[in-house]
DNA sequence: CTTTCATTTAACCTTTTGGTTAAATATAGT
DNA sequence: ACTATATTTAACCAAAAGGTTAAATGAAAG
C-alpha cells in the first residue's frame, strides 16, 4: 500500500512497458515475456513486483496465467503529484 | 529528459519528502538537510539527482545554495499515467 | 590571506536491484 | 503414469543505489 510501492514499481522501464502492453488487454505471462530481450524468469520477477504493487492482477486459466492491468492504484500517485503542484482537487 | 529519469528520482522516499518540503518555498541545502536523519553528503547526492531530473533548480546566494521546486517536468509523468488509464487529454 | 561556514565531491562499504541458469510446480494431453 | 508446456522459485552474480566519513571547493568575514 502507499505511493512508495507504486512509484517504485513504476521506476523500471521494463515494468512500465509491461503495463503499456497490458493496456491493450489481458495477456498470459509467456506472451508478455516474448516482448522483451530478457529471460522468462526475469519477467516473472517483474510481474510479481507489479502484482505486489497491485498494478496488475493475475488469473490462472488452465496452463496459462493471464495478467491484466489495474489502474486504480495510480489514482494515489496522481493525487500525490497534484498535491506537489499545489493543485486543488475535490 | 524523459519520464524515466523523473520517475526514478521520485522513487526514493527522502527525495519525495524533499520535494514536499520545497512545496512551501525555496530553502538552502543546509535547511533541507536538517529535516533528515542522514548526513549532509547524502542529502547533497539526493539533491543532485533531483536537479538532474530537473525537479528542482538551484541558485547560489552568497554562502548558501537555495533549492526550489520545479513541477513542470511532472506534467510528462501525469500524461504517461493518464495514457495508461486510457484517458483522453487535449 | 587565513579562517570559518555551507555545500559538494571522493573513496569506500553494504544492501538492493535486475539479470542468469537450473530446479521446482502446476496443468494438460497422451 | 509419463511427457510436454507454462510459469515461478532458488541460488547465484554484477551493477546500481544509498549511506558514511574525510577531503575539496566557494564565498564571506576577520
Amino acid at each position: 500500500m502507499g505511493v512508495q510501492k507504486t512509484i517504485k514499481a513504476l521506476s523500471d522501464p521494463i515494468r512500465r512497458e509491461i503495463l503499456e502492453l497490458l493496456k491493450a488487454g489481458r495477456l498470459p505471462a509467456g506472451e508478455i515475456s516474448n516482448h522483451f530481450p530478457v529471460s522468462g524468469a526475469a519477467i516473472s520477477k517483474h510481474l510479481s513486483i507489479l502484482r505486489e504493487a497491485d498494478l496488475i492482477r493475475d488469473t490462472r486459466e488452465g496452463k496459462y496465467i493471464y495478467y491484466e492491468l489495474n489502474t486504480s492504484v495510480l489514482e494515489e500517485v496522481m493525487l500525490w503529484i497534484s498535491g506537489l503542484k499545489g493543485e486543488k482537487h475535490d
